[in-house]
DNA sequence: TAGATTGTTAATCGATTAACAATC
DNA sequence: TAGATTGTTAATCGATTAACAATC
């Protein structure tokens, strides 16, 4: 199968998502050019990120927008939920493992992981903390396949060692810190974000468009 | 000057900090490979990226770190600490105004912003919340120049058009929605940072390298 | 038919990598 | 000098875009 460029597959997922809304806004069908002006992107880059994966519009006409939505779907492995963990019952943990976007787009948080014996056995919005030492057992039992990291940058390493270990598929990271594993791991970096932002800024000063 | 890939910059923020872990480790001088170990990356990258900025190591030798670290917040626009303001006082916006790492990195959490009455004028890890009404005489008055969004997504464009206009330079949006400003955005999404892991995931299986 | 929009090819643009002279 | 490592050039690789025939 042909090999897909890392971009056009996030830009996949934005394409889902700009689906949904346009369903929701009573639409039916849609073309390249509309999702285009709402994602700020071509027209021909969303027709090309789709020819990878087949032909899903009618010439002339456009897209059905709920036969698109399931073909995402498909392609994405988004039919049914994953499980998640959130390794990490700090402040940013607990809110990501409450965050309404995880739910509705289909991700199911199962449990959250901490080393504090204090936290163990409370809930955060529903959902119980677990301790470091039942995550293999859990994972196994419970098919976990995602694990979202928001440790300390000083244990990234170790927790993803041990969710590897046990079985997870893919990694979401959060700390900032980077982290070595064979398994898929995507980089949600703050503090890359906003020094990327400042460097912006300063090279910006005076040419306005 | 030569344009810069924007990938580029974010390897630098990257290198960044992996020059603050060396120091910290007590090393004095560090080499292209060496960093290139550590963060997974080749080493005529590193060198290519710093090429663009100027001629910092010294052949047969390497980089000193100290002076590395100086020129890279100089690059970067960080000798000095940026006022940032997060907008939006659910969960995530006070876990992020209270994260680590922001502060580590030299960046200042100012004030956060709410519509909801009952939260103004509580504070949240010593920083206050306040009304979005006073949002643009604030961000005058302390000359903030990045806003954190944190907001539902219904209400993600509102916020970020209020925070352009009251004179913000950068955003970071963590809200899952496409926002259009005439200042530098980057985007954090979760939603589609777990959609490319499933996405590698179910292409995956199999192929264990 | 005329207008609209797709899917795809080929051209362009941008980023990464290999290789090596320069030099500490 | 020998070994190490930089900075830079040129080659390669990968991603985006323009353009247009196909077709609804």
């Amino acid at each position: 199968m042909q090999k897909i460029p890392k971009p056009a597959v996030k830009r996949l997922a934005m394409y889902y998502r700009c689906l949904e809304r346009l369903r929701e806004e009573g639409k039916e069908v849609t073309s390249s050019k509309e999702m285009a002006q709402r994602l700020g992107i071509k027209a021909c880059q969303i027709r090309k990120d789709l020819s990878y994966f087949g032909e899903f519009g009618k010439r002339g006409i456009g897209y059905n927008i709920d036969n698109l939505l399931e073909r995402l779907k498909e392609i994405l492995g988004v039919e049914k939920a994953w499980k998640v963990i959130v390794i990490g019952a700090g402040n940013l943990g607990k809110a990501i493992a409450g965050h309404r976007v995880i739910k509705e787009q289909g991700f199911e948080i199962a449990a959250l992981f901490d080393i504090d014996r204090r936290k163990v056995g409370t809930k955060v919005h529903g959902v119980e903390i677990k301790h470091m030492d039942e995550l293999g057992d859990f994972v196994k039992k419970e098919g976990v396949k995602i694990a979202i990291l928001c440790v300390p940058k000083e244990s990234a390493q170790n927790a993803a060692d041990e969710a590897e270990k046990a079985g997870v598929q893919g990694i979401l990271n959060f700390s900032p810190r980077v982290i070595k594993a064979n398994i898929p791991i995507e980089n949600v970096d703050i503090a890359v974000a906003l020094k990327s932002l400042t460097f912006q800024i300063i090279r910006r000063k005076g040419k306005h468009e």
